[in-house]
DNA sequence: AGCACGCCGACT
DNA sequence: GTCGGCGTGCTC
């Protein structure tokens, strides 16, 4: 090597560039690769990483500036963290700038974002009470079969809602500890609740583990992440987020909950936590296992083809727990509901009640009977919902608020009127009908102060409330041992969606709510209001068929050529000026014409589901590829003609793959 | 992405 | 005459 010629680093950044940037750095080394730098930007500074050391530059070498700083005080990233990174950069088109800092904790992307602490800190110790509860037949011999695999394998466990999943996990990830191997075991953001937290806390009270989620302070985020990285953690519970967290001796994976969308990341980076965490088990050579009542079909397929392998927990692991009664209702009109009688019965009993309806607020439309005017929201596609408590009309997707319409602004009508219902109406039903009974609502509006939760969660568990209210919040990842009824309201609004994904969401998501009914030793029972009693899911949930629905679907998705027989990447813009988004669309849909690829389809620019949003148009360009190889081939060269068009400057667009809405 | 520079429309 | 709109180019 040449000691004469000066050291420069390559320094990526958080930029939407796909290169870096190079810096004099006189007395960076090898070993500083993968570290933290402060670098002069234009009239700033920022934190990069170093990618690399060379000793030449194709950028003038007077314009070259040095590094301020390098932080050596914690380790680089190692070469598995790179691997990951650059698979994670290439797959979903990200520049690996952006995709290294978006995997930093916010401390750690900012200059001046952290200060190393002054004392270490001691790990946590809990009470010793360590006690494994012991598995049964089924879980015993799922641990087992996994066991059995210490290379890279993927595992599903479809188990039944109380089948004793979380006990399989603990197990295994109890075996891999001993082993010497770290653990990430990654939640659905819903999950990660404190009970959880205890839970972990009780099985292993002398362990070094964290959490990582975004409720956690970025102060404490970056000090625990850290001790990821040195090893002294050997487990991470965490969500989405935490799938890049390093983790040298990483041994195991677990993704709980895997069909749960909240390991999708919605914005910036879109990538699927669970699909990285598989490539992360595969480039370590360690088994990952998938978890869920409710697989999806993608998972589904690929252990039907034997590419994943499949475990059954058929038996709830309860002693004498059994599955709720199903009944399906049609809706009324007027008058009392079907399950009025039920309700009553269960109240005397002293059991509590979940009426669960996907949509909070009073009332999603307001009307005005003469002349048929809607309350619309001014800046978005959408109808604004009736906020009745606060006198308030309400955009969900802006925020836009408005003072409730006392006559109608088309034609003056005094007598306005309400179509459909939210909580806060079924809530106003519910105390008419059941004027004793105490009444707690659930959504995003009354659980909008810190809190809250917690206070509404001890409510339940001490039974100061009869019956529950809510929405989506209300169902995932809590149990309510006293609950015995479940009532699903406007369930049929989900059943005609558009979304190839629908079927199966709607399935995953009424199998849930009937979870809550009956756990422990008392039978549930759930009604649920349709007036399709013959709709598929509806027919597959009746018979608790899930393996049989997950095969009927998947039928249809290959007749269909939808995934998993087909990869879908998505190509999203939107801009002030709609003429502005369909003409970079079009632009866009001419050079992948042209290019084209083996099995590739381009479909028509639409626009999206939200068709304006906060002022937005926005529209969307669906591509479709018969395989997964060939479709990165073409979107890596398109991407390059799509950064490189005019067209595209003045809007704001993203490439999308594998999305998980379309 | 930010941030500067630069050139045309409607204002004190 | 200037304030400000956003189109264009640059950042090692
Ligand atoms: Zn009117
Ligand atoms: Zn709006």
């Amino acid at each position: 090597m040449d000691l004469q010629s000066p050291v420069i680093v390559e320094v990526l950044l958080d930029l939407p560039l796909p290169r870096g940037f190079d810096y004099h750095a006189a007395l960076a080394t090898e070993e500083d690769v993968g570290r933290r730098v402060k670098v002069p930007w234009g009239t700033g500074q920022k934190v990069g990483v170093i990618r690399a050391l060379k000793h030449t530059s194709t950028y003038p070498a007077d314009k070259i500036k040095e590094v301020l700083e390098i932080w050596r005080d914690v380790p680089p990233l190692n070469a598995r963290d790179w691997q990951l990174l650059e698979f994670c950069s290439s797959y979903y088109h990200y520049p690996l700038g952006q995709t290294v800092l978006a995997m930093l904790p916010p401390a750690l992307r900012r200059v001046g974002g952290w200060q190393p602490p002054r004392r270490v800190r001691q790990p946590r110790k809990y009470p010793s009470q360590s006690s494994a509860p012991p598995l049964n037949e089924a879980q015993r011999s799922v641990v087992q079969a996994i066991l059995q695999q210490p290379n890279f394998a993927v595992h599903l466990i479809h188990g039944v809602t109380g089948s004793g999943k979380t006990e399989v996990y603990f197990s295994l990830i109890e075996k891999v500890l001993e082993r010497g191997r770290q653990v990430l075991l990654l939640v659905p953001e819903i999950n990660l609740t404190p009970q959880l937290e205890q839970r972990l806390a009780r099985r292993w009270p002398n362990l070094n583990w964290i959490s990582l989620h975004s409720g956690v302070s970025e102060k404490e985020r970056a000090r625990r992440w850290l001790t990821a990285q040195t090893g002294a953690a050997r487990l991470v519970l965490g969500t989405r987020l935490a799938v890049f967290t390093p983790l040298p001796e990483l041994g195991l994976i677990v993704v709980d909950e895997e069909h749960e969308a909240s390991f999708k990341q919605q914005d910036g980076l879109r990538y699927s936590a669970r699909d990285l965490a598989i490539v992360r088990a595969r480039q370590g050579e360690f088994p990952i296992i998938l978890g869920s009542a409710t697989p999806t079909l993608e998972s589904w397929h690929n252990a039907r083809t034997g590419r994943y392998q499949l475990h059954h927990l058929r038996e709830r692991a309860v002693p004498g727990a059994c599955l709720p009664q199903l009944t399906l209702a049609p809706t009324m009109q007027e008058g009392l509901p079907h399950w009025a009688t039920v309700l009553h019965e269960t109240l005397s009993r002293g059991e509590q009640v979940l009426v669960f309806i996907n949509r909070r607020g009073y009332a999603p439309v307001l009307y005005c009977p003469n002349c048929g005017w809607q309350a619309a929201c001014p800046r978005c596609s959408v109808r604004l919902v009736v906020h009745r408590r606060t006198r308030q009309l309400r955009c969900h997707h802006c925020g836009l608020e408005q003072v409730l319409h006392e006559s109608c602004p088309s034609c003056g009508n005094v007598h306005m009127e309400t179509r459909g219902e939210g909580t806060q109406q079924v809530e106003e039903r519910l105390r008419n009908y059941c004027p004793s009974a105490r009444l707690l609502r659930l959504d995003s509006d009354s659980l909008a102060l810190k809190g809250s939760w917690e206070r509404a969660r001890e409510q339940i568990l001490d039974h100061q409330v009869d019956i529950l209210v809510g929405t989506q919040l209300l169902v995932k990842g809590h149990d309510f041992p006293d609950l015995s009824l479940v009532v699903v309201l406007n369930a049929d609004q989900s059943l005609f969606s558009s979304d190839f994904r629908a079927s199966e969401r709607l399935y995953a998501q009424l199998l849930q709510v009937a979870g809550r009914a009956g756990r422990a030793e008392k039978a549930g029972q759930v009604w649920i209001e349709t007036d399709y009693p013959g709709h598929p899911v509806l027919l597959a949930l009746m018979q608790h068929e899930t393996e049989n629905f997950l095969d009927q679907e998947l039928a249809l998705r290959r007749q269909m050529g939808w995934p998993p027989f087909n990869y879908l990447a998505i190509l999203r813009a939107e801009a002030r000026d709609v003429g502005k988004v369909t003409v970079f669309l079009e632009e866009a849909r001419q050079k992948a014409l042209t290019r084209g690829g083996e099995g590739i389809c381009i479909f028509d620019p639409v626009p999206s589901t939200l068709a304006r949003k906060a002022g937005f148009h926005r529209w969307q360009l669906l591509v479709q590829g018969a395989h997964r190889a060939s479709l990165q081939v073409f979107l890596a060269s398109w991407v390059d003609e799509l950064r490189a068009l005019r067209s595209g400057r003045s809007i704001h667009w993203v490439l999308e793959v594998d999305p998980w809405d379309c």
